[in-house]
DNA sequence: GTTGAGCGTT
């Protein structure tokens, strides 16, 4: 269990602020971020969120995943570690 | 002015 998430099938025009804001709907947020390129600074069409708790986090896969953002299907998942 | 499975620049 983490409460770390990973968000893929992100719209290009996804935003720290878009991940966040969709997120805080059904947890809180200590983080969210979409990864961006670092040679073109276009978003690679993914990002992580983190939430307070796990159980924020798994009711935010069960409520987000499959859910549209932009007009795009999100894929929400409990993300790896990064170290 | 493009792309579409995956796991993060600083």
């Amino acid at each position: 269990m983490s409460t770390k998430l990973f968000v893929g099938s992100l719209p290009w025009s996804a935003n720290d602020e878009d991940l966040q804001n969709a997120f805080a709907a059904h947890g809180n947020v200590l983080s969210a971020k979409v990864v961006t390129d670092k040679e073109t600074r276009r978003s690679r069409g993914f990002g992580f969120v983190e939430f307070e708790t796990e159980a924020e986090a798994n009711a935010a896969i069960q409520a987000l995943n499959g859910a549209e953002l932009k007009g795009r299907n999100i894929i929400v998942s409990e993300a790896k570690p990064k170290k």
